[in-house]
DNA sequence: GAGTAGTGTTACTGACCGGTAACACTTTAA
DNA sequence: TTAAAGTGTTACCGGTCAGTAACACTACTC
């Protein structure tokens, strides 16, 4: 059960506040979503998160009210820089939303084998919290209903005929690699994802009369539910 | 991040060793299988098991030499029970492994959607369970190596063109099925894993000629590892 | 130069953690 | 009947947890 183990090298170098020019919310912001996403969320206690960011605990305590806030805190982190990640990665293809599926999760697929990728830092937050009132909780539910919402706008966009139906399948099997990728290593069942993917999008959207290449060009307002 | 409130009901009753003829090991790991599966690993504590289960810490560690051997037969126990669920959702379409398939996500998701469901506890412990040598960590990849095996079998015999490639998608929509009902309550995504895996199985399975109904007999041999 | 906001340091609280010692009692089996 | 196995009870260990008090220092701003 011993989790951490003691890895901390010494935060700060030698001279006192010598390098750190960075605030110390900054700093403990950036260390917590290290330790967190590596070592979950109660495995990692507030007193290694400030040495291992080069403070102490009363410095911490001046930055956040509480242990849980930080863990919400660090969701919100998480969340701003998981979107930044997603748009880029549709970014190139816009206007074709097929492609931008395609795209999302040969992305996903490289960043999730990846070493050290530990899967969604949501999801596994979502494990350690089952409280509902935690303050983490909000933060994990909007964005996994945000998550849901914009794969079913692409497969609309994608022209799919029940894109309800295939955004909840994509996301059914975006979080399950991310899930099984903590029992497997690189080479489990995530390696299909690309082609799952693909196989789904066939499946859903109708084939059009072989004259344009893209299905159908953006705005498209094709929805029946 | 107090998760477990006090919830505990006197264990016992009134008069000492009254009610429970059960040996103190089994009450234990029967209690332990509430509170962990509940409220996650870590936020559990012994002595809130031992006192749940009508017995004490002392007692406790007369039966486990460990919390982390604890934690590793809790799994070993949800195995079992697993793969018994698993067996009786096929077993009433033996030969037929297509409906096999379409038996077992149906049933997954009554399950799953049910009230009180967290998901899968193996899927759960994993993210509590970063440390490679954890005695539960074994536990859970054999489980999860057995769960692909059987998915890719089954696949193999519903007569898939590439059963690993179905078996392995087949595995991240139930994975992803299992951690989504964290976020979402019933309604989630999971709702849409029956008319997934029908999709998935028209796509991968050639059509035959319309002389035989079943692609494959099979003697449903288990998996190897 | 003065004031203030940010930071570091040490020491502390009360609660809980996993795990153990020692001893008394009850149930089971020979 | 007797011995052994199983169980209950109380008190304890060292360690860690989240969170706080009090005080000294530094750096930036007016």
């Amino acid at each position: 059960m011993n989790t951490m183990s003691k890895t901390l090298s010494t935060g700060s170098d030698t001279s006192a506040a010598a390098v750190p020019k960075v605030r110390v919310r900054d700093r403990i912001l950036d260390t917590a979503r290290g330790l967190f996403y590596r070592y979950g969320l109660r495995a990692v206690g507030v007193e290694a998160i400030a040495s291992e960011a080069g403070t102490n605990k009363m410095s911490f305590y001046r930055c956040f009210p509480s242990k849980d806030e930080l863990i919400a805190e660090y969701l919100r982190e998480q969340g701003r820089g998981y979107w930044d990640w997603w748009d880029a990665a549709i970014a190139p293809h816009a206007g074709d939303a097929r492609r931008q599926l395609e795209a999302l999760f040969d992305n996903y697929m490289t960043l999730t084998c990846k070493d050290g990728s530990r899967g969604c830092s949501f999801g596994n937050a979502v494990v350690e919290l089952p409280e509902g009132d935690h303050p983490g909780r909000r933060v994990i539910e909007q964005h996994k209903a945000e998550m849901r919402g914009r794969l079913r706008t692409l497969s609309s966009e994608a022209g799919a005929s029940d894109p309800e139906a295939l955004g909840d399948t994509l996301m059914l099997l975006m979080e399950g690699g991310y899930l099984t990728r903590l029992s497997f290593c690189s080479q489990g069942p995530i390696s299909v994802a690309g082609k799952a993917v693909r196989t789904l999008l066939n499946a859903h959207i109708p084939a059009v009369a072989p004259t344009a290449k893209t299905p159908r060009a953006a705005s498209p307002k094709r929805s029946k539910a």
